[in-house]
DNA sequence: GTCTATAGAGTGATAGAC
DNA sequence: GTCTATCACTCTATAGAC
């Protein structure tokens, strides 16, 4: 049996995904998670401290589910592939990016500092599989790493936008599939 | 002059753009309008009613400015070049694309409805151009205009994701620019 | 550690005077 | 066409009992 306070998080992390911070309340996680009020503010200052806490966990879990697609396979092209194929659900929306938008969320570097973390770190990330791909003789020598690897992200991330704006999956595929064949474009 | 039903949907636009619909209370709009409370409610029957005509007002700015930036130029790649160099503020995200993460928004047809189609024809009209590239022999013929389309939007809505997220236009620019470079690559 | 009660402010909307 | 008054409700948070 979890602790109360791992429920609080997890139903946060759920609410802030769906619906962002701002429109999220105490009382719809509260009722989510069933804890009680009292049990909120015990484990949590407040709302910002427990969504803090939230934004840090769905970061953690996104970035070692990318850590993990990244990681596998032997080419550099293999596992930016296997990045770009995760499973994803796009007609939810990216849990990290979705929250940028809500200025409440970006007034506060508590909250904001986690999600600037996790695109610095994943921008960075993909950019050294890049290099290594350069290093392996596997892409053409005069690859822009950072480029691509912006290239690479905006595509998920944007993807997700389309993909919600006309509420289809194939929206989301569609950046997808063309950043793996721009990415292929670069292969020697 | 203008009347005041004009000046509240200035507002209520400018509020969407910068706090989406569910953080945007009708008090809100009523006092960045100086309009008072009946004058919203006698132009408009609700917030849903007023924010549906905002981000109409919205998509057709962003519309007309997007057909004057494609509509320039004598090459295909001269057109997207300046479309993705429009005139934006990365920081302030997209007028259209942020409000998608609103569920409020998502669930109700009248506010969802104007985003989509804004996306669907920008989407189109980009494929066009790039189409219209490959017949005069700009492009290159096997040039998959629909993907590529949706890559360039994605690396703009995209883009903004990165921008909000580090708090740095340049991360909107890297994406773009990446965007520019791809382009670049599939010209004759 | 969890409960209920309560607070002051704000929510979206309606009523009726002018 | 705009004003003020009012409504029932929800918001985030605190207090104090258990």
């Amino acid at each position: 049996m979890k602790p109360t306070k791992d429920h609080l998080v997890e139903a946060a992390a759920e609410l802030l995904w769906e619906r962002g911070y701002a429109a999220t309340s105490p009382a719809m996680i509260q009722k989510r998670s069933r804890a009680g009020q009292g049990s909120m503010y015990h484990h949590f200052s407040g709302k910002a401290d427990l969504a803090a806490t939230a934004i840090r966990h769905s970061a953690g879990q996104l970035r070692r589910a990318t850590e993990t697609a990244l990681g596998g396979g032997t080419t550099a092209l293999e596992r930016l592939g296997a990045f770009l194929d995760m499973e994803r659900t796009p007609l939810a929306g990216c849990r990290v990016g979705r929250l940028v938008q809500d200025p409440d969320v970006t007034a506060d570097d508590q909250l904001r500092a986690p999600i600037a973390e996790f695109f610095t770190w994943l921008h960075q990330r993909i950019a050294d599989v890049l290099v290594q791909g350069v290093r392996a003789g596997e892409l053409r020598a005069d690859t822009d790493a950072a480029a691509m690897a912006s290239l690479v992200v905006a595509a998920v991330e944007g993807g997700y936008v389309l993909a919600r704006a006309e509420q289809d999956e194939t929206a989301f595929r569609r950046a997808t599939e063309a950043a793996k064949s721009v990415l292929a474009g670069i292969e020697v």
